[in-house]
Formats: C-alpha cells, structure tokens, sequence
DNA sequence: GAGTGGTCTAGACCACGTT
DNA sequence: ACGTGGTCTAGACCACTCA
C-alpha cells in the first residue's frame, strides 16, 4: 500500500471517505482483480479509524460487488464486473415507459385443466383446476400488453366474477382473496407478434415485442401467478445502471 | 408492537434473527406500508440487542428495499411496489446467460466524422473526431452479440492499433489509456436481424434480438463509449427480481 | 497457533425534523 | 427542547483458514 496522506473532510462522514479512498485505488490499480487487500488492522492504521468505520466502509464495498471477504482468509478484489457481468452480476433497473392503468380489456377467464408446464410453475398436479385469464393491458388510450395469467382455481374460488376489467390483478388476489405477495420474478426476451397479438394490440405482425414470463410469490413463497405477457417494445424501454 | 418472546438462537447471528424477526412482522402486516415502526430504542429494549446490532438488521432490510430510514423523522414500511413498478420503481437484475469472452473479431476500426447523434452524446462538436468500432463477441465459439462503438479520438489516440480483438475493451480503456470507468448506463429495446446483423452473426434475418445503447462514464461523469449492440435473444435473457 | 474476518456491546457525539 | 436516526470509537470474543 502506498504511504500517500490521508486527510480526512469534516463533513462527509468518514466511512464514505474511507470507501471512496479504497475505491480509488481499485481503479487505480492499485490492487489488481484477484488480488487480497491489506487486512483490518493494517487499513485502521492507516486510516486512524476505527474497526467499525472501516467494516463499514469495506463492507459497502462488498454489496455493491468490488470486494469479496473470506473469514479466515482475506479480502480480495473482484473480478471486474463491467464487462463480464453477463452471467451474473447485477445491477439496478427500471421500466421506462408509460404506466399500465388497472383497466383493462377482458378477453376471457376460463376453467382450464393444467397443462404440464403451467403445474410444475404452480405447483400442482398436471390436470388440476387453474384459472386461464387473458387480457389487454392499457397505458393511456393505447393498448400495451398482451397477458396471460394462470391461476389456482383453489386459491382463487370465482375469479371470473371478480372486477378483472377494473382492478390490478393483484389487488384483487391481496384484498378480495386475501393472499400476501412478496415479490415476483421476471424473465424477459425478445420477441416479435404473432397474427393473435397483433390483433389485440394493433400492430402489425413481427413488430418486436418484449416477451415477460412472470412468477408471483405469496409470502410462504407459493407461486400464485404464472403470467405470461408480451409488452410492446415500441412504448417500453428496461434500463439498467450497473458499475 | 406485541409482547410475543424473543428466543435468539445462539448459532445465528443476532442481527440475522432480529431482521427475520421484523420480516415476520412486515409480513404479518403487523406494521402496514407506510407506518412508522417503534424508534430505536424500543426495538433494542424488545430485542434485548444493543443499538449496533439492531441498526444492522434495519440497515440490511433498508438495503432490500423493506424499510426506509429518515433521519430525524422515524424508519417506516416501504409502501408495495409490485404492480405500480411500470414507469419508476426499482429491482434487481442479472443477465441470464453465458460470459461474454474478451476475444472478439474486429470488423473494423475507423477514425470518423462524428454524425450530430453520436457527437451529443460522446459531448462533442458534430465533426470532431471519433472513433467507429465494429466488433463481433463470442461466447464459447459461438457469435452472440454484435457491437458498434463510437469512442472520442481525443482520449484514445491510435486505438486502432490496440490488441481489440484479444482484449476487453473496458480494459483497453482503463488500463492503456487510463481513463477511470465509474458506471454504464444501458437502455435494452426489442428488435430484430436485419440482413447485416443476420449474416454477422450467423443467424436468420428476422431473429429476434435486444437492442442494447450503453453509455459507459469515466469517473469526470463523461461519456467516454457510447455503444449500440446486438444480443442474441436465444442466448441472453434479463432477469428481474421484485418486490 | 497466528492471522483473518464476523459479531456484539456500551457509550458518546452529531445532524436533522418536529414541537 | 426533544426525539429521531447517523456516525464513530474501543474493546471483547468467536469461527474459520492456513502454515
């Protein structure tokens, strides 16, 4: 490690400080990927801070994916994530885009046996009773997605009587059935509509679309929604921000 | 709050137990979205933990986006943010995927005029000098993604000259020119393969891709890459995890 | 056994928002 | 003035890895 002076600004708290002047180094090159980085006591001195303001500052560090601490070992660089974040690194992102409204068009909710696919994501057996619900989603006039939900016709007894054309789906699943959520998972590819989507969205056919598969999970991590949608790539945007 | 025990389990870690504590109680919706949950005193009394030990449990369900913290205000329930995400809220994301390698082919490196587009965004006159790379990336032998790169000449004199096609150019960047990368911004659309990209990749016309502008900011807040890929969608996937 | 990071405590002072 | 969360310290003990 260097022996270039460290003054530390009043204002900013010290930990922010600290975490700045280690990641300056990493960009610097000081410490090259891979590399182990002086131990606790070693960056306390040379810091004169404490243990706890330095774990701190180390340890943001760590979430936010540039170091990675071993107990017993050491703490070392990582691998720099900028250009082989694919394949798992993250990231923070965002839908750009109009908001979808509760609205939306019912195209039809029917009691259907379960196919294969949609029981193993639901957790049920092939031949259950599930909810096929199909709608087109609106952001303002336009119409925006296409989606198709499946459903456990035990979890959600009448679904089809609900006010689907009015109410978030999600809304109706938390207040009318009472099913915590807790979070949801997405995938999402491209894609281009078919002669169907097309149709209900009002464009033409092979325009590139978004395709969204998604599991909602209530909170004893059941999946309880199983959608399937395709948002039109003209109106939405993903964007991430990644370091 | 309720006056139900809390028996720490001595293998866990105490912030770990008092954080799944809190958890329950978010779930149970003991505290509604938007609440005020006891201040800190209250809950290291009820935990019987000290404050270091509870400010960490809060801190990491903060971090997970259950929480927030307001100096001097109180710490209050994240209000759900499920459906209303389209158009502002937040997740997490990973490609889903094979690495990118730093080997590429080059299909060409020219020093250009810079149209007003690329000039804008690079904060450059319309004219000045920049860079135009071409490049085709792998992932194991096959071609997975297609990328043009505009990059300001001024930075990166006699880039053509660099090893492109063996090294990542991230890594061009910071270490043969040092300039300090802080964070890339990418914006991901759906598309699909003109004839060009089609035959740079070896895939079908009319294969649908992401579509994928990347600015890439030098640590001065610059945009010192403006790049504009090609993904092949039946390789990479984005994946976003919610709450 | 020596050195690493992981956890936890107790106490202090500060910045901020509300009353 | 008071209560909130934000920061920082000093010291202790523990679990793990490696020579």
């Amino acid at each position: 490690m260097s022996t270039l002076v460290f003054s530390p600004q009043p204002v900013i708290a010290l930990h922010h400080q600290v975490k700045q002047d280690l990641l300056l180094r990493l960009r610097a090159g000081s410490w090259p990927p891979g590399s182990e980085i002086p131990p606790e006591p070693a960056l306390c001195a040379h810091y004169r801070v404490s243990r706890g303001t330095l774990r701190r500052a180390i340890g943001d560090l760590v979430n936010e994916g540039y170091l990675e601490r071993f107990r017993g070992r050491g703490t070392f660089v990582s691998p720099p994530k900028l250009e082989s974040r694919f394949a798992g690194s993250f990231g923070r992102f965002t839908v750009v885009g109009p908001s979808l409204e509760p609205r939306s068009r019912v195209v039809f909710c029917r009691r259907v046996r379960a196919q294969e696919s949609v029981a193993s994501v639901l957790g049920l057996e092939r031949g259950e009773a599930v909810w096929h619900l199909e709608r087109v989603r609106f952001a303002g006039e336009r119409p925006a997605a296409l989606q198709a939900s499946y459903l456990p016709c035990a979890l959600f007894p009448e679904l089809s009587r609900q006010p689907l054309g009015t109410r978030f789906l999600l809304d109706v699943m938390t207040e009318v059935y009472a099913v915590p959520l807790l979070r949801a998972v997405e995938v999402v590819d491209p894609t281009k509509a078919d002669s169907y989507a097309a149709k209900q969205l009002g464009i033409r056919a092979g325009t590139p679309l978004f395709r969204v598969e998604r599991r909602t999970y209530s909170i004893e991590e059941r999946v309880v929604e199983y959608r399937l949608s395709v948002l039109r790539g003209d109106i939405f945007r993903y964007r991430t921000e990644f370091r």
